[in-house]
DNA sequence: AGAAAATAGTTACAATTGCAACGAATAATA
DNA sequence: TATTATTCGTTGCAATTGTAACTATTTTCT
């Protein structure tokens, strides 16, 4: 008898997790979009900003697992709208440091909420233990992953 | 005392289920790129026709979450590729039936066992408990999930 | 100091993806 | 049975995304 020659698709755990987190984000960013205007790029260089204001896009970048080029389409975009300020840092005349204005700390606190409901919602179904495994396991797959296959890291 | 007005963008459930999602799908695709020149989609694919041959388009794509233009692509490439072969349904002139190809089923059986390693390798640092977890939480979180939004589904 | 290498961020171009319209075939209805 | 509506799958076009090249600035090395 040789090694299984069959996979069973929604038995894989990259397909599953695929499948899920495409459903996920679909569904947030839907609510995102249609009330705010806000894409997922947007909404995770907001949600840094909010954290840690005047970061640099390469700090943002490192945060939100973006590439630079993703952090600076968003920048672009919510500096267009107003919804983030930025300043050329004093010491580095490269670097921008990057902050919400007033406007985007607004939408920012109208998003947070949502965003809190639906990942309530989402887990309400699961028990608490299974929850905390599921913390747990996030945080050691991603670890695994990242030694497995640096992929992008080169 | 209102309610809280700040997301931790790492502990938000949505975020690093993006993130390890993109993570392990970009290691895996990156190897059955470089070594089969396979597409994601197209693994989809052979997976479900490995499983279960003389599918639909609309089946295929039904089974993989894919939707029917990304499969339509996907199998217009494995047919060039010769990798998957088509016939006009008897009794309904508007469907193919798809299934793999002798070249089809050797990079299949190739592909395969890379992709279980791969998963093992992955979940290694779990232990079973939350091996079990996980798995019976995604379950759950996909049912829920689509409950909750189903976007698409409108 | 001056030249070369490195870094921050943007821009241009190519590849991928998603959506809407389409042609072909079948099913449903009058 | 003729007419309309629906389904299968593909194609064209627009939007998104990724890669590489580029400008401006700063750092490193000689």
């Amino acid at each position: 008898m040789t090694k299984a020659t069959t996979l069973e698709l929604d038995r894989f755990l990259p397909y599953r997790l695929s499948v899920l987190s495409n459903i996920v984000s679909t569904a947030i960013s839907g609510a995102y979009e249609k009330r705010f205007g806000l894409t997922i790029p947007q909404w995770r260089v907001l949600a840094v900003l909010a954290m840690t204001p005047d970061l640099s896009a390469a700090e943002v970048a490192e945060r939100t697992a973006m590439d630079k080029v993703a952090v600076s389409r968003a920048v672009a975009s919510l500096l267009r709208e107003r919804r983030v300020v930025r300043r050329t840092a004093r010491a580095d005349r490269r670097r921008s440091l990057l902050r919400l204005s007033a406007a985007g700390r607004k939408v920012y606190a109208q998003v947070v909420p949502m965003a809190l409901d639906y990942e309530k919602d989402l887990l309400a179904p699961l028990t608490r233990k299974d929850r905390e495994a599921v913390d747990r396991a996030i945080h050691i797959l991603l670890d695994r992953a990242a030694q497995i296959g640096p992929a992008h890291t080169a």
